[in-house]
DNA sequence: CCCGTGACTTAGCAGATAGGGG
DNA sequence: CCCCTATCTGCTAAGTCACGGG
């Protein structure tokens, strides 16, 4: 026990050691006091980053088109030049809008700008409230529904829940008994009292014809005039202008989902108690708006009102209800690529870097955790130690009954893990097997030092398969512990710094200069899918895998019969000009030969292409790449290796990481 | 310390869209 | 130019984590 506490005496010695500078952070906290009595904004030089020197945001107004446009002093020269401060605006890429005025806008650069003091979200906000789903349309007078073999007319409500059912007659949910549960209590609810008493079975109901009349109604919307299209095109589109873009802080910025979710039939993911309840239809009496006292609130609609308008610039979303099937609330927030999401994410990834310079002190204690006498420490010990190696997930405790049965690293329980002495020629080998996050399934052997073995075999003594692996750990012990460790630290910054890391070994380890550029980002999409394979990002291989493979490999075929084709011409092409030695068959020679290296080069691209999307079947690279690894890291490589950008990450991407391209250069390091 | 709540990030899937080949 | 598929985007569920009150 001593020794242990020593040790957690040392651990608290380094935390203030390590908690960067406890002493200016105080102080740049009471500048940030000050400066906000003094109504300036973003005055925080809050932590570590480069930008503090920049000056403070000023307030200026909107120009007549509503467009706010950053004051042109947010320019002056920096310290850091910028060479490629218009290359975005070269780079033709897909949007091919006519209005040349969108390309001329100038992208406001929020990271070269100061934060705000810690807490603050924002200053000024103003928004045009959400959208609500479109109101329900009745069927037309020849759709009918049946009950026990009887055309049975419904009322409104009944029949606009019949129809979320019918809807989905095809899918192998509404086979599920506990779906069918769930809808019929919920489309019960909805039943006038005759409906009630004369739909007593689910079973009963044939909703075919609502079913076909759906499938009709949607190829019809495929087969519509481009006329037709354009007009629902031009539609959204100003939806999009006139609801989908907020102001806040001088600054125009679009919001991620402005759309209030329609109703409609729950489905959860996985084996989720509560599928097929009704998801009901919000209403402006249930929303509430978030906006600036000082900003034109947006007005609910007609013979409506909002639930309550408040002011609370401590959040940042902007509107928000009450969802009903598990009553957590749901927001309307800020695109990614706003100032608001971004500087977090910026955040997070400085974090994680922080957690690099610790990593290896955090490593030594744990280990020496697996030896403590309290259980306590040593179930900590050896969950962190999945953590950091297996890159699990915190794993917090989940209502019974509420969702579906999945685990992350502190609820696994002794039913999740098989302990081998040896597999496969391979000493204490632990094997994972358990749904985590959206019922994916986590399935690994790992081979553990022998200390770790031995302690989950003693964490296993006398429980049942159902009990808790770790049953004096959870989640906030294991915060709370990290938190000591490192200022900021939590488990999921293990997650990010171990994807992150792992992509920048990845990469070192994969490219090859010599390589061509296709090659090259084949090797990217290999350190890629490290992490992904790492993080345990699935995806159900795609409907028609098979299909497009086979149509890849026909292509291969093809190119390599072309190339047979071009070489054997090439060859009597030389021979020809052997024979006539003349300059027109030297030419020949010449553009033979050029055919037949282009026809090469197609077709390793082929190869590759085939390769990559081979070796990507089940895996899913995009949510690494959104949100685990350090965008600065591809930024990087892609200047190092002149890549064009626009290879690794597509327009949504780009604009997100605008932070990370703008800034970061080919030396940069995680 | 426990528990519920709120805010925010992370997740896979399905439908929309675009772009390359015939 | 059109079609068909590969990729992108929108959607919303499902996590993480902090906080406050008892």
């Amino acid at each position: 026990k001593d020794s242990s506490e020593k040790k957690h005496k040392d651990k608290e010695k380094t935390k203030h050691k390590d908690g960067s500078s406890e002493k200016h952070k105080d102080k740049h906290k009471d500048k940030d006091k000050e400066k906000r009595k003094e109504e300036k904004v973003g005055a925080s030089v809050g932590d570590t980053r480069e930008c503090s020197v920049f000056p403070p945001r000023s307030k200026d107004e909107p120009d007549d088109d509503g467009f706010y446009v950053p004051p042109k002093e947010d320019s002056k020269p920096l310290k850091r030049p910028r060479e490629d401060d218009d290359k975005d605006k070269k780079v033709p890429e897909g949007d091919k809008k006519k209005k040349p005025k969108k390309e001329e806008e100038q992208k406001w650069k929020w990271w070269e700008e100061e934060r705000y003091p810690e807490g603050i979200k924002w200053k000024f906000l103003e928004h045009k409230g959400p959208v609500f789903a479109p109101p329900y349309e009745p069927l037309p007078e020849n759709v009918k529904f049946y009950y026990d073999g009887k055309v049975m007319k419904l009322s409104t409500k009944a029949e606009e829940v019949a129809t979320f059912f019918a809807k989905m007659l095809d899918h192998e949910y509404t086979t599920k008994e506990i779906f069918r549960k769930n809808f019929f209590k919920d489309w019960r609810k909805e039943m006038t009292s005759e409906e009630k008493s004369t739909i007593t079975n689910l079973s009963k109901c044939d909703f075919t014809h609502m079913s076909q009349y759906f499938k009709a109604q949607s190829e019809a919307r495929k087969q519509m005039s481009k006329e037709e299209k354009q007009k629902i095109k031009d539609e959204n589109e100003r939806l999009l202008k006139e609801y989908g873009y907020c102001v806040m802080d001088n600054h125009k910025e679009r919001i991620a989902n402005f759309k209030i979710e329609p109703p409609g039939l729950f489905r959860g993911r996985g084996n989720h108690p509560k599928m097929g309840m009704l998801k009901r239809r919000i209403m402006p009496e249930d929303i509430i708006i978030n906006c600036s006292k000082d900003s034109k609130i947006p007005a609910p609609p007609p013979g409506h009102k909002w639930k309550e308008v408040r002011h609370d610039n401590k959040v940042t979303w902007l509107v928000s209800w009450t969802e009903n099937i598990q009553g957590s609330i749901k927001y309307i927030m800020l695109n990614p690529s706003s100032r608001i999401k971004g500087e977090k994410d910026w955040q997070k990834y400085e974090t994680a870097r922080r957690l690099k310079k610790c990593v290896d002190k955090i490593r030594n204690q744990y280990r020496e955790d697996w030896k403590s006498k309290e259980m306590k420490v040593r179930q900590r010990a050896v969950a962190l130690y999945f953590i950091d190696k297996l890159a699990l997930r915190a794993g917090n405790e989940k209502e019974e009954g509420e969702t579906a049965d999945t685990v992350g690293c502190c609820s696994l329980r002794v039913e999740h893990i098989k302990l081998h002495p040896e597999l496969d020629g391979q000493e204490y080998v632990v094997e994972f097997d358990f749904l985590g996050k959206d019922s994916i399934r986590y399935y690994n052997k790992v081979p553990v030092e022998k200390r770790v073995f031995k302690n989950l075999q003693l964490f296993m003594e006398n429980k049942q398969p159902e009990d808790d692996l770790f049953d004096r750990l959870n989640t906030s012990i294991l915060n709370k512990h990290l938190q000591d460790l490192m200022e900021g630290l939590t488990a999921k910054v293990f997650r990010t710094y171990n994807a992150s890391i792992t992509l920048q070994q990845q990469l070192k380890e994969l490219t090859n200069p010599d390589d061509n550029i296709p090659a090259k980002i084949l090797s990217y999409n290999r350190a890629n899918r490290a992490v992904a394979i790492l993080c345990n990002h699935q995806r159900a291989p795609p409907k028609t895998f098979e299909k497009s493979m086979m149509n890849l490999q026909s292509k291969i075929d093809a190119k390599k019969e072309q190339l047979a084709d071009a070489r054997r011409e090439l060859k009597s092409a030389k021979a020809d000009a052997k024979v006539r030695r003349d300059e027109k068959s030297k030419k020949t020679v010449e553009s033979k030969k050029k055919a037949v290296q282009r026809i090469e080069e197609q077709l390793m691209k082929l190869e590759v292409q085939a390769t990559d999307r081979e070796e990507n079947k089940q895996i899913a690279l995009g949510t690494s790449k959104l949100n685990y690894l350090d965008p600065r890291i591809s930024v990087a490589w892609c200047k190092k290796w002149g890549i064009p950008i626009e290879k690794i990450y597509n327009k949504t991407q780009r604009e997100k990481f605008a932070w990370a391209i703008d800034m970061a250069e080919e030396d940069y390091e995680f």
